[in-house]
DNA sequence: GATGACTTAAACACTTTTATTTAACATCGG
DNA sequence: CCGATGTTAAATAAAAGTGTTTAAGTCATC
């Protein structure tokens, strides 16, 4: 069984480009063409992705759809909304609003900017009133 | 390109078995043997901790290595370590001690018996001061 | 000590993923 | 237009993962 999704060849490709090499400087380091490195980086970012589709679908196992959040909705009003729908479904959310509101940001930080929501963002919940953001 | 890591069969057995079937019923719902839904439960469980992983190294990423709390550690005293050892590299950790140690010890807490560390940790800080535990 | 629930190992056919090459294509700044 | 950067497609060999069977193995409980 192998550690993580991420091959060593993949590793040392993203480590590399984090430094802010371009893929032929990486090529050259690592003996290859500038073709393969892009193939590796893409392999590399294609696991991340489903690494984080494999952690959401845990969510959705014991957890329902709740609502989503739309793009451009301000955070404020997203989580009377929340609330709301909770509501709807006799189930009492394990947060106030201003906890609720630091869990979603926390969740995942760049898909805001500053109150207002740049994607969508779907809310699952449980029966404990526990919530997640997929 | 699948979506997500876990396959259907993985998913299936995975749904069947949170409802509280047993192996061997949920091996006659599907049509297999138990020894097998064993296995794939297994496999699923393996996909999941190596997504977890996974996305636990897209941290060590863009962090640094601070520091290695060693095993037998009290966490009060690795606490110290944690602060002096970013101090020695002008980053604040974004925690006061509270935090951190909350956060150390949710990161994964079979790890600790009371207030001793069981084995080594190591901690990686990134330029914001966040911590990450590996 | 038999029964039910679960785990493990070995072996197998099968599918998917990986790294690689080569060759072509898109974008953009100078 | 040229050169650098990055992406894409097709082909391929090697490696890794999947589902399956069979047979043997815990471990707790009645």
């Amino acid at each position: 069984m192998k550690q993580g999704l991420l091959t060593d060849r993949q590793k040392e490709v993203l480590r590399y480009r984090k430094m802010g090499l371009t893929q032929q400087q990486v090529a050259d380091i690592i003996g290859t063409s500038k073709a393969n490195v892009c193939t590796i980086e893409k392999a590399a970012y294609e696991n991340i992705e489903r690494s984080k589709e494999t952690l959401e679908y845990l969510y959705t196992l014991d957890s329902e759809h709740l609502c989503t959040i739309k793009a451009g909705t301000d955070l404020f009003d997203a989580s009377s909304t929340v609330f709301d729908e909770a509501e709807k479904l006799g189930i009492k959310v394990k947060y106030n609003t201003i906890e609720l509101i630091n869990r979603i940001h926390d969740s995942n930080p760049d898909r805001f900017r500053a109150r207002y929501v740049r994607e969508d963002i779907e809310v699952y919940i449980n029966k404990e009133g526990d919530l997640f953001f997929g």
